[in-house]
DNA sequence: GATGAATGAGGGTTCATTCAT
DNA sequence: GATGAATGAACCCTCATTCAT
C-alpha cells in the first residue's frame, strides 16, 4: 500500500484518516516513551489497530518518525505565520506577538515533543533535520528578520535593528519550551511573564525613543 | 567491586583513572548514537577494555549514564563560576562575560552532549532532572540574578533590573547549543557574534545613560 | 499474546497445540540438562519454532517450568485417582495398586523429570512446592489413607490401620523414582518386584488373620 | 596448587583445614542457590576467602560440587556404620537403629543437601552418581541386607527374610528426607514418629511370632 | 600462596519487521 | 486491506575462569 510514497497510489480519504490516527498515536507513545523506547505495538494499540497495520502505512519505525515530524509540524508552522502577520499591527507590535507565539507553540503540546524528538533523533537523521531547519527554524527566523526589517523602514525601529540576528529573539522561547520538558516539575515557569519581560528587554532597546 | 557506591572502599587511583575512562568512552558513544541506541560493548571498545569491565565500575546502563552526567557536570560548573565572579570587574562585564561563557560551555563539547541527553534521557529520570537542575541551571541562574543585584546596588543597572528573570538572560546560550546539536551543518552559527549581539540588546536596556 | 494468563483471550485449538509442544520440548530438555542448565533456544529448537515464539506462551522461564509441570501432573493425577479408585476392589487390593500405580506414574517418564525438577527448584519456587504439595502429594496420602480406612471399616485390615501415616507406603515408589534417576546405569531396579515386596511386607502386618 | 590432585604435594595442615572451610561454604551456598545458582564469589565471601583462592583448591565449579560430595559424605557414611554396627544388639533391634539414623542423617542437614545436589546434578555427572552409590547406597543397602541375614541366621526372623531388598526398609527414610527438603513449610512431619510406624510396620511381617 | 580486577562467552529477553490467513 | 502470530537479530547483564601483582 501506500508507505506515504508519492509513487504510490494517493490514499482514500478514509486512509488519510487512519494514516492520522497512527500519527497521533505515535505522537503520544513517543511523548511518554522516547523514540527509541517506543514500541510499535504501543502506537498500534494507542491507535487501536493492528502492529501490522502500521506497516501499511510507514515502511519503518523511522519513517513512521518523519511521518510524525511532518504531520505535526506543517499545520503549527501555518499557525504561527497566519497569526503573526496581520498587516494591521506596527512592526514592534507584530514582533511582540511572533515571540509570544513561538513561545506559546514550542512550549506546548506537540511541538515541545517533536522538540525532545529532533534533539533526541535528529543528529542522526539529516532528513529530519533538514525538514524541521526548513520547515520550522528558517520561516520563524525569516518572521522575525522581517519584522525588524518593517520596523527599520518604519522608523518605529533603531536603524541597526536590523542587524540583529533574529536567534536573539527565539532563545527566551526555545529556553521555555526546554524547561517545560525538563524542570517543570521542580521549578515551575510562568512563561507567559517570561516572555513579556523577555519583549520588553528586548523591544527597549529597539525603539526609538 | 566499586561502583561508584559510596558504601565500598574509596577506588585506588588506577581505578578511578578506569572509570574516569569509562565515563569518557561512554560520553563519546553516547554522543554518536543517543544513550538507547548506544551499546555497552561499544563503550568498552572505545575504553578499550573487556564488555565485563564496564560492569565493574557501574552496575547498569543508568548508572553509567548518570555518572556520565556528575562527572562532565561538575568540573564544567566549577568553571563557569570561577571564571564569571572575578570581583574586579564591573557587574555588566561580568554578567557579559557570564553569558559568553555559558554559551561556550553550553555549547562545546561535553556539555552539549549532556545537553542533548538530557532532552533524551531526562524526563524518564528524575533523578538526572534533578541532578541538572540544581547543579548546572540554579547556579548558572543564580548568577546570573547576583549580577543584576548587584549592578542596581552600584547604580550601574537601572532599579528595575533585578526583577528581570536570568532566563532572558540564558535564552539565547542555550539557544546557540541546540543549534550547534542541529543546525551547524546547514546554516553554521557564529555563536560569539550571536552572544556579543545578545548582551548588546540586553545592556542596552538595563544601563542607566 | 496469550501467556496463560487467565485475563487473555483464551487460546485457539491451534495455540493450545503450540503452548503444548512448547511444554513438551521444555521438558525434554529440563530433563537432559536441568532447569537452569536448559537454554531457551534448545527448547525452541526442540519445538521447532523460534526463541521468540517461546515468550509468546510464557512471560519467561520460570514461568515455562511452572507451565511444564502443571501440564504434566494434571494428567498424571487424574489418571492415577481414576485407575487406583476402581470400588470394585476391596481395598487390600486397591492399596496394592494404589502403590503400584504411584510407584509406576512417579518413576515412569514425565513425572521423575518432574520429581527431579521440584528437587531443585521448588527450594526456591514457593508456587511450585504448593502446586506439587496439593495436586500430587496431598491426594496421593489421600487415597492411601481412604484405603486404610475403608480396610478397617470393612474387617479386612486390623484397627490400627488407619492409625498408620500413608507415607510409609509411598517411600518406596519415591526410592524406585529416585533410584531410576540416578542409579539405573550402576545397578538397575526391578520395579515391579520391589513394589511387590513392598506391598508384601506391609499388608502382612496390616491383614486380620 | 592442591586441587586435590593425588599427583600434588600433600597439603600442609593449614591447607587443609582451608579447603574445608572452602567445602563447608559452598555446602551453605550450594544449599541456600542450588549448585547452577551458586556463585563462586559468594562462596569465596561465606569462606571469607578471595574468589581465586577457590581456584587454587578447585580446578573449576564442578569439582567443588564433587569436593563437596564427596568431604560431606565420608564422615556420615562413618558415622552410621558404627553407629549401626553395635554387636551387642539384636538383629531386629540394629535394623531399627539403622532405619533411625538413615531417615536421621539423610534427613537432616548435610546430607540432606546432598541428595538435592545429586538429583540435580547427578544425571548430568557420571562420578558423582557412582560415587554416591558405592559410598552411600550400597554401603546403606549391604547394611540393612546384613541384619536381615544376621536375623534369619539367629531365627530371630522367618526364613525369607532375606530374600526382601533393603529398599523396602529405605524408602521412608528417603521420603522424610525429600519432605524435609520440599514441603516442611506446608506439612511438617514427625520423622521420628514416622520412621517408628515403618518400622513396626515393617518389622510385625518379619518377626517370628 | 593470596588477591580481586579483568575477561568474554553465554543466555534471557525484547521488539522491529514479516507474512500467512 | 487488516490482522497478530512468528521470527531472529540484537543487546544487557552475569559469572566462571584467568592472571598480573
Amino acid at each position: 500500500m501506500a508507505h506515504n510514497d508519492p509513487q504510490c497510489k494517493p490514499l482514500t480519504r478514509a486512509q488519510q484518516q487512519r494514516r492520522s490516527d497512527i500519527v497521533r498515536a505515535a505522537l503520544k507513545v513517543f511523548d511518554r516513551d522516547g523514540f527509541e523506547g517506543a514500541r510499535i505495538e504501543d502506537v498500534a494499540r494507542e491507535a487501536e489497530i493492528a502492529k501490522g497495520t502500521v506497516y501499511l502505512y510507514f515502511p519503518n519505525k523511522q519513517a513512521l518518525l518523519e511521518g510524525v515530524v511532518h504531520e505535526v509540524i506543517s499545520p503549527e508552522v501555518d499557525e504561527v505565520e497566519r497569526t503573526a502577520l496581520d498587516p494591521q499591527l506596527s512592526p514592534g507590535e507584530r514582533l511582540r506577538r511572533q515571540i509570544k507565539i513561538i513561545g506559546a507553540r514550542l512550549g506546548s503540546g506537540d511541538m515541545k515533543i517533536i522538540l525532545r524528538l529532533m534533539m533526541g533523533e535528529g543528529p542522526k537523521n539529516e532528513e529530519l533535520r533538514k525538514f524541521y531547519y526548513h520547515e520550522v527554524v528558517e520561516r520563524g527566523m525569516a518572521a522575525i528578520s522581517q519584522c525588524l526589517a518593517d520596523g527599520v523602514r518604519t522608523g518605529e525601529f533603531v536603524k541597526s535593528a536590523d542587524k540583529i540576528e533574529p536567534q536573539v529573539f527565539a532563545g527566551t522561547p526555545l529556553l521555555a519550551a526546554v524547561w517545560g520538558i525538563l524542570f517543570d516539575d521542580l521549578a515551575p515557569l510562568d512563561v507567559n511573564k517570561l516572555l513579556e519581560s523577555h519583549c520588553e528587554q528586548l523591544l527597549t532597546g529597539l525603539e526609538r525613543r
